[in-house]
DNA sequence: GCCGTTTTCGGCCCGACTGTTTTCAGTCG
């Protein structure tokens, strides 16, 4: 039973008591155990096993029952009492754009509504505008959310909605209207999916910029505006809101919709033991509402509290505000300490580009180092071309001494199928000539757990592999993760001092942040690679420093911040310490 | 349902926008 299994049950039985009603704060506490759980690094049934749930915050004696029923049985008994009083179809309704609990309860109650099919024939029959408050426009209001809950109802990668939201901002400072912008929510977390892209400005002339927004040619169609907020649909399908600060207050507005919403609550939560509240507009004096900081800065609000600055891809609600009062806070890694990258592929496989253009676009993005991974026999390249590469990759190192000596140095690599049995499809005599070996799973994803986990792990114990190449092998909206037992993976994989990738193609973004804390935790190292098919491709390394930092990594943990020769000799040691000729 | 640097009971973050509104409930973030 996975984590996100155990919270999704959590949720629906907060779901059934909200539809129920009056039981907001019991659904307060059941929603921030669910985030916990979701955002936990472990395992929940490695922490039930150990008999330690009600050490997760917001978990206590009543939850870790639940969660204990969970595990062994898939359900527990307030859950199951709550399905025999509502309908659990009813908690598909609240997906819906502007219906909350209060409305399903009364489409139920008065309709007989059970479902999205029974609302939606509701609807066409007229029966809503009839027989509830919602008139004529909200009758079509609702089969329009609908529609869209179908089309747009996922999270998008933070690799695709990141240039979007980068080329709005552009397009807004353009118009000269704002004296400071930037991005919120989510996407300023640098979350891997995103659900809608915030936009925070500060202006003098709110109206001007709110009507210059709605006019961006990526807007589809306004949903709603007020005098500090506007919020549109773009054409992609994705709801975008601006929100505006008053002058003196865009740190405060900032901070506000950047979160995450719990990291808020905690923050509040010692803001109001101090005798102080915290809202868009600054901190003030419960007693007295006298401000005691506009917020025109993000700092300025930490400090009141007596912290210091927290990263934005911290704020989670997952220790950073104990750590920061500690004064123990990570030093994130950052771009700059990135010195190459060791996963890129090449017209000798499936690449887009040639191996001398691939090299020059590292070499434009001062890369010191890049490793050449095309993949093996079953996906491209044969044997004689291997040869062929690597001899070409000898003889460019050879001419980079002589000359070019800004240009990065190349590794002769593979990257490298796992079969099902676990075995690698390239043999050891031609493994032997590569500099670096980058192994994944390229095919039969959907084995059960067991096996699949026994294949990685075998694929990991050959000692071949230096790095582990996205290991959860998830698409983003297109193919779920492997089913894995990831603490085993890690075990072969700190054993065998394999590092495990956090591959950055905007499809992929895995390892994400969860994973790459975890493997943090158990003493295994990553790379953060792009995978890149392409030279344009080669910048999508930044989501995976970007997930680094919401991982909690500095430099070290990371495999590709290492210096060329310390790289080599790190690989080298590797090498002779586990595959000692018999 | 959770939690405690005055607490094991009595609190629990805060505000904008919409329209089912004319003073407020529902939804959202």
């Amino acid at each position: 039973m996975k984590n996100k299994e155990v919270a999704g049950i959590l949720g629906k039985i907060a779901d059934l008591y909200e539809i129920k009603g009056g039981e907001s704060f019991r659904v307060r506490a059941y929603r921030s155990a669910i985030a916990q759980i979701e955002n936990m690094g472990e395992d929940i049934e490695d922490v039930a096993a150990r008999g330690e749930l009600e050490s997760i915050p917001g978990v206590g004696k009543a939850t870790a029952e639940k969660v204990r029923d969970i595990i062994e049985t898939g359900t527990t008994a307030r859950f199951e009492e709550l399905k025999s009083r509502i309908p659990e179809t009813l908690t598909d309704l609240l997906q819906i754009p502007d219906i909350g609990p209060s409305t399903v309860r009364m489409l139920w109650q008065r309709l007989g509504i059970t479902s999205m099919d029974d609302l939606a024939q509701a609807a066409k029959d007229h029966r809503i505008r009839d027989e509830t408050s919602f008139g004529e426009k909200g009758e079509a209001q609702i089969l329009r959310n609908m529609e869209m809950l179908r089309e747009h109802g996922h999270r998008l990668s933070l690799g695709v909605v990141l240039p979007m939201a980068e080329d709005v901002i552009a397009r807004l400072k353009e118009t000269g209207l704002v004296k400071q912008i930037g991005q919120g929510g989510s996407l300023r977390r640098r979350k891997d999916t995103i659900g809608d892209i915030d936009i925070v400005a500060e202006t003098s002339d709110p109206k001007a910029l709110s009507e210059a927004f709605t006019r961006l040619p990526q807007v589809q169609q306004v949903i709603e505006s007020g005098a500090t907020m506007t919020s549109v649909l773009t054409k992609s399908g994705l709801r975008m809101d601006i929100r505006i600060a008053e002058p003196g207050h865009f740190g405060a507005m900032l901070h506000h919709f950047t979160g995450s919403k719990y990291h808020n609550i905690h923050l509040r939560g010692m803001a109001r033991d101090m005798g102080l509240t915290m809202n868009d507009y600054g901190v003030h004096r419960i007693d007295t509402s006298e401000t005691v900081v506009p917020g025109k800065d993000e700092e300025e609000i930490y400090r009141v509290l007596g912290l210091p600055l927290i990263p934005v891809e911290l704020r989670e609600d997952r220790g950073e505000i104990e750590a920061a009062m500690e004064g123990r806070l990570p030093k994130l890694i950052e771009q700059g300490d990135i010195k190459g990258d060791l996963h890129v592929h090449t017209s000798t496989s499936d690449g887009k580009n040639t191996l001398e253009e691939m090299v020059e676009a590292a070499r434009q993005k001062g890369y010191r180092y890049l490793a050449i991974c095309d993949h093996t026999i079953t996906h491209g390249v044969t044997e004689e071309r291997l040869l062929a590469q690597i001899e070409e990759i000898r003889r460019l190192n050879q001419e980079r001494r002589t000359k070019n000596h800004e240009r990065p140095r190349l590794l002769a690599g593979a990257e490298v199928h796992i079969r099902r049995d676990g075995s690698l499809e390239l043999d050891s005599r031609l493994l032997d000539k590569l500099d670096i070996v980058v192994g994944s799973v390229h095919q039969r994803y959907k084995m059960d757990k067991h096996q699949m986990t026994e294949r990685i792990v075998k694929g990991i114990e050959t000692g071949w592999l230096d790095i582990l190449a996205h290991p959860i092998g998830r698409l983003i909206n297109r193919r779920d993760p492997m089913e894995i037992n990831f603490d085993k993976v890690l075990d072969a994989a700190r054993a065998h001092s394999t590092a495990l990738e956090m591959n950055t193609y905007p499809d992929r973004l895995d390892l994400n942040d969860i994973y790459a804390r975890m493997a943090k935790e158990h003493g295994v190292k990553l790379a953060i690679d792009s995978d890149a098919h392409a030279i344009g491709e080669l910048a999508t390394l930044r989501y995976g420093v970007m997930l680094a930092r919401r991982g909690w990594l500095e430099a070290d943990d990371v495999l590709n911040t290492l210096a060329f020769d310390d790289l080599l000799e790190y690989l080298q040691t590797r090498r002779s310490r586990l595959l000692v000729p018999a």
